[in-house]
Parts: structure tokens; C-alpha cells; sequence
DNA sequence: ATCACTACTTTCCATATGGAAAGTTTTTGT
DNA sequence: ACAAAAACTTTCCATATGGAAAGTAGTGAT
């Protein structure tokens, strides 16, 4: 009745049908949005299943409950995340290299610029603390670990000054996720789009620039700002 | 009857009880903790005045509503932060030294050490989009505003590569918040207090190193990690 | 002391929300 | 085509929430 694999072959008989896959999916990418700009307690089911185009029970029906719905997001998200950030990806690259670093990057940037959902809900988790937070924090633990050897390697190899561990990892994966977590505020001020190619690059560059301190090729034309900052 | 001012002194007679101002102080502090945790939609002013222990429609009396207790928490804030990076205090740093960048980033991660809560709210907000952030963006707009020409001069000294302005503000700035802001999940996943001086100390020096490419001094113990994370 | 004003509480209301129960429609295997 | 299962909707309920109205208690000037 309530997690959806268990839902799946009840009574082993009737496969899933599509419209339910359909559904499914629609809700959940409603779902992410919702709980990444209101929260969990801030997001309600009711509006996420309008937007979809169904009624609120239907989720309930899908997913059991509001909260089985947020920790299906979440799991989804880190899949996701999983996926892009994989060995299959980046793992061949020497990381022992500033060209490394580079890479993982723009990997990693470009993922941030195209999810920016996934920072979003795991700080608003880490707010408002609690239950959710202690059980997100399996998966956070998870990319943690398989990053914290090539942060490691980085710092022995002088690449990156050798400082405090949990520093280092929030130091780099904050400047990358939050220009795009607070893309909304960006806009509002600057009238930049950090969506858009240009912003995305512009800051790729900043990154890299600032990280391993040399000047930025200036191949990238930086997105321009309002004259109110300009002077 | 809605705005606190216009409350002191309506039909310009009685003066304001110390009680009142009491009160008014509790609740802001209580809804600063409440909004940041919660946002403006989670956060609820029943729970809010039950902390301070008196009743959720004295709010209304204080406030005027809910949004206006808001406003008033967000106001406060900047002014508090205006305070503390007032020119005062940083205004006659050199800033074309790194010793300048030093001290700005000391002052700096000392202040979101100490009030976690703004940058919360702020991020809160901008996920959230909408009327309340547009409201806001004019407080972010004078941090900006203000912050800009040191940011400027600072890469046209070469002590920061020259990269796109709003790059190197939400890095620099988020940099230092958000080891504060994520304070509970790095508390569950590495067991640290960030608001102990092991932890700030060490986040201040990781910034310093990371941002200025030096070697950190080293003369800060930091915080030890669990074993999942050590070797 | 007492009166007027401030500070605060009690009570009530409309609405929103997650969820439960029961019903209806659509799909699918035979 | 038809019965059974899945997919989805309608209806109802309990609770939570912000706010309004009216009442009570505390305070200070005279």
C-alpha cells in the first residue's frame, strides 16, 4: 500500500501500466520543485497534484504519503547525482592534476546550473532539522566519502592549500551549488539569468580562477550588469 | 495599529512600558529562529509567542501581522550587519593588501558564525521568489553596493583573479556563511559544532588559505573527524 | 485613588491542509 | 465481452493556522 515497489506486484498479477509511470514521473518532477522552494512543511500536495493536472489523493495513492513522496525525491536526486558524478565520469581523470580539478568542476557546476533543486532541498532540510535531515544524511555521507580522497589528493599534491577537511568540502561545493541555489535572488538583483550559458561559463571560470589562482582565460564573455554596481 | 513606529506614540501620549519593549524583543528574537528554521510559510506565530510565553495574537498587537513581523526581524538583521561591517570597523583596512582581505574575511566569518540565522532567512527567501524577496533585495542591494568597490579594487590589486563581479561575491560570501548555515548537517555527518572557535577558527583560516593560496599557518587544532571520513 | 491608556488574553472564525473512505473510470488478461 | 485489477476522483474529516473581536489586567499621570 505504501512504498511503491511493494505496490508494484501486490498480488503478483497486472503489470504497472504506463499512465501510472506517467503520472508517477510527473509528480515527482512537480514534487522536487515544490519541496525546493517551499520546503516539505511549506509544499503542499494539493498544489503539487494541480499542477500536474490531478487531484492530491492521487499522490497519496502513488506514494502513500507527503512523506514518502519528499524521501522519493530525494532518493531520485541522489541517484541522479550519483549517476553524473560516477567513476564512470570522472573517475579516470588524474586528479593529482590542476587539469583534474578543472574537470571535476565543470562537471560539477554544470550538474549544479542544470539541478539546482538538489542544494536547494538539502539546505532547506539542514534548517530546519529533524527526522528528514538524519535520514538524508546517508546520502550525503555517501558523496562525501567518495569525495573526500580526491580532496585529499589534492591537498598533498599542493594543488590546494592543506587546510581543515570540512572546510575544503564546503569551500568548493558551496561555490559551486550557490549562485544557482540563489538564482532567483541574482536575478532580481542583477538582472542575470544564471541559467543562461553565458552566466554558467562566466562563473566556471570564476571558479576555476579563484580555486587554483590563476588569471581566467577570458575566453568568456561575462554577462553584463546593471550600472547600479557597475562604477 | 499596524506599524510598531506608528504604535509609540499614536495619540502622542504614555510613553512606551519597558514591558512592552520586552516583549517586542523576545518575539523578534524567537521569530529570527523561527523563520530561519521553518521559512516565512513554515514558521507559525502560535509556536512563536509560546516560546516567549505569552499568547500568538499579542504578535498581532506588537507587529500588526505575521508579514510585518517579518519585516521587521529582516530589518533588524541588516541593520545589524550594517553595523558590524559599518565602515567603523573595516573602512580604513587597506584593502589592496591581503592583510586588508584577511581581516575583512575574520570580520566576516565571525559575524556568520555568530548570526547563522540571516543568511538562512536569505536563502530561504530567494527560494521562495516572490514579494517577500523583491522586498528584501533592497537590503541586499546596499550590502552589495557597499561591498563592490572593495571586491573591485582587491582584483585590481592581483590578490584575486579578475573574474565576473557576481561570481566573486557569491563566492566570497558564501564561502564564509555557509559552513554557519549548514551548521546542523555538519553536526550529524562529521559531529562538529561549528559555533565552537576550533571550528571557526579553522573554517576562517581554510577560507583565508584557500582565497589568498597560502599555506595556513597551522596554528590552529582542528576539529577531529570521525573514522568513516579519517583515512 | 481613579481614570485613561497600554499591554495582554480569551474566544471565535474562516480557511487550508493531509489524510481516510468510498466510489468511478480505465485497462488488461482471458 | 467481461470480470478483475489498477488508476484515479469525490467526498468527508480532523486539525492547524492567521487573524478578528471583545474582554481583562497592569501602569502611570493627575
Amino acid at each position: 500500500m505504501k512504498n511503491s515497489n511493494e505496490n508494484r506486484q501486490p498480488t503478483r498479477r497486472r503489470p504497472v501500466q504506463t499512465r501510472s509511470e506517467e503520472s508517477r514521473k510527473k509528480i515527482l518532477q512537480a514534487a522536487q520543485s515544490a519541496f525546493a522552494e517551499k520546503g516539505f512543511e511549506g509544499a503542499n500536495i494539493r498544489e503539487i497534484a494541480a499542477n500536474v493536472g490531478i487531484t492530491h489523493t492521487l499522490i497519496r495513492y502513488h506514494f502513500g504519503s507527503k512523506e514518502q513522496l519528499w524521501r522519493d525525491v530525494v532518493t531520485e536526486m541522489y541517484e541522479r547525482l550519483d549517476r553524473a558524478l560516477s567513476f564512470e565520469e570522472i573517475g579516470h581523470i588524474d586528479y593529482s592534476s590542476k587539469d583534474g580539478l578543472r574537470k571535476f568542476l565543470k562537471h560539477y557546476i554544470r550538474y549544479c546550473a542544470d539541478h539546482p533543486e538538489q542544494a536547494r532541498i538539502m539546505i532547506v532540510e539542514s534548517l530546519n532539522d529533524g527526522e528528514r535531515l538524519e535520514w538524508m544524511i546517508s546520502f550525503i555521507r555517501k558523496s562525501h566519502t567518495g569525495l573526500a580522497p580526491v580532496f585529499k589528493h589534492l591537498m598533498k599534491s599542493g594543488i590546494i592549500p592543506e587546510v581543515w577537511l570540512v572546510s575544503l568540502f564546503y569551500i568548493i561545493s558551496t561555490v559551486c551549488q550557490m549562485p544557482f541555489v540563489l538564482s532567483n535572488t541574482i536575478n532580481r538583483l542583477y538582472g542575470v539569468d544564471m541559467r543562461s550559458e553565458r552566466a554558467i561559463d562566466a562563473h566556471t571560470e570564476a571558479v576555476i580562477a579563484v580555486l587554483l589562482h590563476e588569471e581566467p582565460a577570458g575566453s568568456v564573455a561575462w554577462p553584463a550588469l546593471p550600472n547600479w554596481i557597475q562604477t
